[in-house]
DNA sequence: CATTTATAAATTTTT
DNA sequence: TTTATAAATG
């Protein structure tokens, strides 16, 4: 018998809940209760006695996967809904794949390289092909790494991509095909997988014969969330798994859909019913969170889009409260009014978790930030640079990525060349001295057959390589903070040689340890590199913290590089922080989420739809749903600032400036939908602010004028 | 000759 | 604030 929680859905969430076999498709407009109704159907396959261990359930983000399956236990009382599958497509590609990545011959030791190594990869790449000094400049490492992603996610010809997406790269074409040729023969010779390998090679497992039966076979139900944003690789990854199982449910809502420079495509979701013949499908058009009002205005700004969705949604909570447009002056007063506006609602009883501020690039809350230290008003953000993003972060974990896997290039040229008197070269020719890359193949094919060899871990522990003489002291630092991490420390290495590499690493030490280790190695290098280094250092020291709740220091690895946390927020201050904190995200990091009130930054034109994407149609309708998306966060109160003067420079002397647009997806009839407000109040009763600045630097002008 | 230092330029969104 | 290029240094 389904449990009583099943009352609490309504008639549509329990047909999507509750549906029997085959492919199932559901339409789930913003704020329907997809979350609920997903949960609610791990739970009731549960109670219908299907394994969890059977359920494979795939998310945008571990946090999703976990948050649902925390309802799901709620709702069956089943504690055993923690061993359903659970992740991102990517996490669980790396799960599988360590299973049965033999039969794809990847190494067992490989590691996964985020986009920042790829790029690294690339740049290593182009300077050996010497591709990086011709008279036209060659795409910078990062375009690569984009073109070639978007090439192998959309499965599109090199050509075609540069022609619509880089048509400035196109004469280029000859040398960007030669990197991407040997970016492969340097992932493989490096054992490391990048995020697009995952899905490739979990795409190709499903093929392969033999184990592509005994992967699909591993489920009975697959569910998939925001399935508006995957790309053509997924799907194709969802028809493999299908051999077996038919039982496939996916969940999206075309409006949302904000990653297709990821190469998702819609078509997933709007082909899905032809792709799986039988696919009954279930349209959620109920909006429970939004107020009238907000829905209203949310819909108005999508009645422009250029494709129409079918979708009605509506809401039963009507409100007085209208969406809130808020003029002010510039970028300073808005992160004025945002505190006061922020601080209002915390009075009224609106806890600063239960508020949000979004906006379009991560930068665009820098003022913000500065505003919310002084008040000292704490808050979280996400979405952005991120920690593992931060240069001293990437060192330290280079380390480790080697002690992981010693074949890694980036990693052993990045830290080479930390040490004093290393540049590109030398770093080059230590590494051709350990075997490392393609300078020596043979040995590496030795190594496979012959465990006994030296790795060029080993090579390093036991034989180092000449270094000049300024990196003596350091490098003999790095081999000892190497030998520590590999647990050989006192031990001689020819007792090693006798125990397997499982065993070694059985006896390595704790993975914090191994931090603290490296750290060590690398604090002289930290305070000589950087100025603000006490900052860094605490972030190392948090990376130690975060190393001390795993067990394997492979599992950290890969962890952070499949679902990094977040930045810190060091200014938010310390000593202050507290339960309560305000959330600051991007629009993109907001999805699926939702708050009591939404703070909207940078309504104007150029911010909200970004420059970046006009340059066509499609990225236009894109920036659109964004906005939606962003809108629809908001339960009772959403506001949306809009300031009116720009500085060129954010710091300097020259006050020059432009007068900004409202963002064209509030146009006139939009317009009326909001409450309008000029925020004319006096500034800070302290200090006067622009106009008092721009005092100072016309007093400062004449100095030079006259 | 390779590395370091200085100078200029650029800067969406994320697994 | 990071990153590519140019000049200077050891």
């Amino acid at each position: 018998m389904p449990g009583s929680w099943l009352d609490e859905l309504n008639p549509a969430q329990q047909e999507a809940a509750t549906c029997g076999q085959g492919p199932l498709l559901v339409i789930a407009g913003a704020g329907t209760g997809k979350t609920m109704t997903l949960a609610a159907r791990v739970a009731y396959l549960l109670e219908q006695g299907v394994r969890p261990d059977r359920i494979l359930l795939l998310t945008f983000t571990r946090r999703a996967a976990a948050e649902m399956l925390r309802r799901a236990r709620g709702m069956s009382g089943r504690p055993a809904a923690e061993n359903v599958w659970g992740g991102t497509f990517h996490a669980v590609a790396n799960r599988l794949l360590r299973i049965h990545g033999r039969a794809l011959n990847l190494p067992p030791d490989f590691t996964v390289i985020d986009q920042a190594d790829a790029a690294d990869m690339m740049s290593l790449i182009r300077s050996e092909l010497g591709l990086a000094s011709r008279e036209r400049r060659f795409p910078r490492k990062e375009t690569l790494v984009s073109i070639y992603s978007r090439m192998v996610n959309a499965q599109e010809k090199l050509r075609g991509v540069l022609d619509v997406h880089y048509p400035w790269c196109v004469g280029q074409i000859d040398g960007i095909a030669q990197v991407f040729e040997q970016y492969g023969g340097h992932k493989q010779d490096s054992h490391v997988l990048d995020y697009d390998d995952l899905l490739f090679y979990w795409e190709a497992l499903c093929s392969a014969p033999g184990v592509g039966d005994k992967v699909a076979d591993r489920f009975d139900h697959i569910l998939v969330d925001e399935y508006q944003d995957t790309n053509a690789v997924q799907a194709q990854i969802l028809l493999g798994m299908r051999k077996h199982c038919n039982n496939i449910m996916v969940v999206g809502d075309d409006a949302q859909s904000i990653y297709s420079f990821r190469a998702a495509t819609i078509r997933n979701i709007l082909d899905f019913p032809e792709q799986f013949p039988g696919t009954r499908i279930v349209k959620l058009e109920q909006n429970y969170r939004s107020t009238l009002p907000i829905l209203a205005a949310s819909n108005a700004v999508m009645a422009a889009a250029r494709e129409r969705y079918t979708k009605e949604l509506w809401s039963e909570r009507p409100s007085d409260q209208k969406p809130v447009l808020l003029t002010c002056v510039d970028e300073a007063e808005q992160s004025d009014i945002v505190c006061r506006q922020v601080l209002e609602h915390l009075e009224q009883g609106i806890a600063l978790q239960r508020q949000a501020v979004l906006f379009r690039a991560g930068h665009h809350s820098a003022q913000l930030e500065i505003e919310l230290a002084r008040r000292n008003i704490p808050f979280h953000k996400y979405g952005g640079l991120r920690f593992v993003e931060m240069a001293h972060i990437k060192d330290l974990l280079a380390v480790l990525r080697i002690v992981e896997n010693p074949f890694d290039q980036v990693s052993w040229f990045r830290v080479l060349q930390l040490l004093d008197g290393i540049g590109p070269k030398t770093a080059r020719q230590i590494m051709g001295a350990l075997g490392i890359g393609r300078a020596l193949p043979a040995i590496r094919d030795e190594q496979g057959t012959a465990p006994g060899l030296p790795t060029p871990l080993r090579s390093m522990v036991a034989e180092p390589p000449d270094v000049p003489p300024a990196a003596r002291e350091a490098f003999a630092e790095l081999r000892a903070a190497l030998a520590h991490c590999c647990g050989v420390t006192g031990q001689p290495p020819a007792d090693e040689d006798k125990r397997t590499a499982a065993k070694r690493r059985g006896s390595a030490p704790p993975v914090a340890s191994q931090i603290e280790r490296v750290r060590h190695f690398y604090q002289p290098l930290l305070e000589r590199k950087y100025d603000n280094w006490r900052i860094r250092q605490r972030d190392l020291e948090q990376l130690e913290q975060i190393a001390a709740r795993y067990r394997s220091r492979g599992r950290f690895i890969t962890d952070l590089t499949l679902d990094p946390p977040t930045a810190t927020s060091d200014l938010a201050g310390a000593p202050y922080l507290d339960e309560d904190f305000l959330i600051l995200s991007t629009m993109h990091s907001a999805k699926g989420l939702e708050w009591d009130a939404v703070h909207i930054l940078h309504a104007a034109d150029g911010m909200i739809p970004s420059d970046m994407a006009l340059s066509d149609e499609a990225g236009l309708e894109e920036e659109r749903r964004l906005f939606y998306v962003a809108m629809t966060r908001a339960k009772d109160w959403l506001y949306v600032y809009f300031p009116l003067r720009y500085y060129r420079r954010p710091s300097g002397l020259s006050d020059k400036h432009h007068y900004a647009q409202l963002t064209r997806f509030i146009s006139d009839p939009v317009r009326a939908l909001f409450e309008q407000q000029t925020a004319t109040a006096p500034i800070d009763t302290g200090e006067e602010e622009p106009i008092s600045r721009h005092k100072v630097q016309a007093r400062l002008k004449q100095l030079w004028t006259d």
